[in-house]
DNA sequence: ACGGGTATGTGAAATTTTTAACACAGGAGG
DNA sequence: CCTCCTGTGTTAAAAATTTCACATACCCGT
C-alpha cells in the first residue's frame, strides 16, 4: 500500500464512518458522490473529505466525484477489514453477549471463534452458537488455537489478573471495556478502549452546560 | 463558575479521565499530586495538564502541587455530575442490561427511574430494581414524571422511529449505541455517542498496520 | 526570619489540524 | 474538435492544540 507513516490518528478515526456512510449509499445504490456531498452527510468540509481521501491515494476522477462501490473498498481495505482475525470474548455476561450478538463482526474484520467465563452458571451455554467455556481452559485454548485478540468484557476488577493471563498466553491485542491501562503495563500491545463512563459524563457535562 | 465560552471540546473529553484517575488516588489515599505526576499517570505532559486544569480556575497551590480530594470534587463540579439528571433506559436487551447493572449511575450524575421494552417476553421483568414496562406506555410515563435523558440501547433499525417518540415526547438529550444521526434530524439535542464498531474498526487498522 | 527548592500559572513558540483557494483533468454538448 | 463546467488534487493560509519556558508564589528547614 501507499506509504503510511504519516497519517494522523484523526483521520484514521475517521475512516469508520466514511466507510459507514459509503456502505449505506451503496444500500440506497447510488454509485458516484462528490466531496460536498459526502462531507455533507459526514458533517464535516468538502476539504476536510479530499484531504483525508488523498492521505492514501487518489480514488476520485476530476469532475465527477468519488466511485461509491470502490471508495468503500478502498477504505475497507487500508482499515483491514479483509483480515478476518481471530478474537476470543472474555466474559460471557450483559455485555459480552451484547458485543457478541449485535455487531455483525463478518464484515468488521473480526470473527469470534471462543468464548470464556468464570461463572458456573453461564459456563456451557450458547452465544451466537458457540458454547461458553471455562474460564480455567483459557491457556490452553490459546495454545492450540490461533487467537490475535481478546475482547474484554469483564468486571472492572477482574481486568489485572485476565489479561496478565492473556499477556503471559501469548495475546497482545485488546478491546477492552475496562478502564484497565493494558498499554501502559504491557510491552508492545495494541488496545482500543470502550470507555462508557467517560461517554456519560461528557453528556452529564454538556447538558449542564445547555440549562 | 468561571466563563465557560472558549473551552475546547478535547479539553473537556479529557475531564473524565483526570476525575477517574483522582478518585483512584483518593481511594489509596494519596492527598497531594504535582502536574508532572498526573501527566504521567494519565500519558501526557505537565504542561497540558495544567494548561488544562486552568481553564476552570487556579486549583493547585504553587510549590505544592494540586490537592487530590479538592481537585477531584472541582472536575466533578465542572462536569456537573452532582444534578443527578433522571434517565430512562430504552431497550432492556443484553446492552440496555449491560449499561444498566455495569455502571454506577449514582456517582455519575444520572439516575435510571424506568426501563422500556417492545418484547413481551422481557416486559414485567426486573432491572436493578427497575421493572421493565411496555413500550406502549412511554408517551404516558414521560408525560407524568420528569426525564432528562434517554439511554438508547436497541436495535439499529429501531432507532429512527424510537427517537421520533421520545422527541415528540419532549425528551432533547440521548446516550445513543447507535448510528442514528439524531442531531443531524432534530434541532436543539445533545447527544453523545458510543460507536463499538468503529472503535473496533480502529482496532483492526491498527493491528493490520503492525503486521 | 530568611533563603533555597519546588511546582504552579501563563504567555509565547512550535506543532498539528482544518479550511480556503485554485490550477487543471475529464466529460458533455454543440 | 473545441469550449464550458464540474469537482478533484494540492498548495497555502488560518485556526486550534500542544509544548516550552520562566517568573513567581509558597512551603520548609535552619
Amino acid at each position: 500500500m501507499q506509504d503510511e507513516k504519516n497519517i494522523s490518528v484523526r483521520v484514521i478515526k475517521r475512516l469508520p464512518k466514511y466507510y459507514r456512510i459509503l456502505s449505506s449509499l451503496q444500500s440506497d445504490g447510488i454509485k458516484k458522490i462528490s466531496s460536498t456531498e459526502l462531507s455533507r452527510i459526514f458533517g464535516s468540509t468538502a476539504s476536510q473529505v479530499r484531504q483525508d481521501l488523498n492521505c492514501f491515494g487518489e480514488f476520485g476522477h476530476q469532475g465527477l466525484g468519488y466511485d461509491v462501490s470502490h471508495l468503500k473498498d478502498e477504505i475497507g481495505s487500508i482499515l483491514g477489514i479483509q483480515n478476518h482475525y481471530k478474537a476470543i470474548l472474555i466474559g460471557a455476561g450483559n455485555l459480552g453477549r451484547a458485543v457478541a450478538t449485535r455487531l455483525n463482526f463478518d464484515m468488521l474484520g473480526f470473527t469470534i471463534n471462543a468464548v470464556f467465563d468464570t461463572d458456573e452458571r453461564i459456563i456451557g451455554s450458547m452465544i451466537r452458537g458457540l458454547t461458553v467455556q471455562d474460564d480455567n481452559d483459557l491457556e490452553e485454548y490459546i495454545l492450540n488455537n490461533e487467537v490475535d485478540v481478546a475482547f474484554l468484557c469483564i468486571p472492572e476488577h477482574s481486568a489485572p489478573t485476565a489479561v496478565d493471563r492473556l499477556y503471559h498466553a501469548g495475546i497482545r491485542n485488546f478491546w477492552n471495556f475496562t478502564y484497565y491501562d493494558i498499554d501502559k503495563i504491557y510491552e508492545n500491545t495494541i488496545v482500543e478502549h470502550i470507555h462508557l463512563t467517560d461517554s456519560l459524563m461528557t453528556l452529564c457535562y454538556n447538558m449542564s452546560k445547555k440549562n
